[in-house]
DNA sequence: GTAAAATCAGATAATAATATCTGATTTAAT
DNA sequence: ATTAAATCAGATATTATTATCTGATTTTAC
């Protein structure tokens, strides 16, 4: 089940990260990439190819080849990989599925999660990239 | 896009939210509560069948009948409902969808996810469905 | 120039989620 | 008893998501 984004967003964003960590001026493989995520590889790579039209990240074909960040990390919000792949719909639908979700017509629960809401939409934007090579590095470690 | 919670489960809360919001010792059809709430009729048909075996329901076989809340509203929580159907592993698992979510591996926004995470939580268990009944009919009524 | 290694584009496959259909059974009213 | 209206169970259909495959193109190294 999805908690929040899609498994293509979810791939996406750790990808980015991933790259983020790594060396800049290097370009690393889908292969490479998907192994170190322990993720599917030919799923990576569709979603960077994409991420590639979308101007996040920048390729680099042929042999010696592979994917970077099209900007320096200190200007990359994983809001704007989300923005990329999901989306921003998250951010202004009800968390129960009605429709119209707005404080005119307010869910049981609306005021609640759009707080809720406005938060995770701050932790998706507040910080680039750069801040979290450390975080990402260990985590991958753990893999 | 999901938000949070599959179809089935959003529907499965908004039908809950319209039963407890109306007449307790009534009990409604599943074609009515499709009408109602404006979703598709067998489907929801299909989920109150299983939230009857939960326990969470109790349907009325035969002519004249149709589902009801199984206890008072005031003892169902929205959580309830989200177990029931969704499980509750969104509330276990990294929104980055990386493996082992916890603070021993953390992923770079594991402590805010945590955060918010916990605040969701909450908002689904705090509350009784009676305490909704209110709002759930304006909702409803400007659907 | 040839071969190897990579992205890339597009098709296909597999799986899961969503939705609908069919008929059986149950119950109430007449 | 018969009929109508409902749940219920199980099959089927549809659609979206996730994943893989195939071959073309690009680029580098030798
Ligand atoms: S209407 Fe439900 S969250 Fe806004
Ligand atoms: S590891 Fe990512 S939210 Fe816990």
């Amino acid at each position: 089940m999805t908690i929040i984004f899609s498994k293509k967003c979810e791939y996406g964003l750790q990808a980015c990260l991933y790259l983020a960590a790594n060396k800049k001026d290097e370009v690393y493989t889908s292969d490479e990439i998907a192994k170190q995520l322990k993720i599917p590889k030919e799923f990576v790579s569709k979603i960077l190819q994409s991420l590639t039209a979308s101007g996040l990240i920048s390729s680099k074909k042929g042999k010696n080849g592979g994917f970077s960040l099209a900007k320096d990390p200190q200007k990359i919000k994983l809001i704007d990989i989300v923005a990329a792949i999901d989306g921003l719909d998250i951010f202004e639908n009800c968390v129960l599925g009605f429709p119209n979700c707005s404080s005119d017509t307010p869910c049981p629960v609306h005021n609640k999660w759009g707080e809720l809401r406005t938060k995770a939409y701050q932790m998706l934007t507040e910080e680039t990239l750069d801040v979290f090579k450390e975080t990402t590095l260990t985590k991958i470690n753990n893999l």
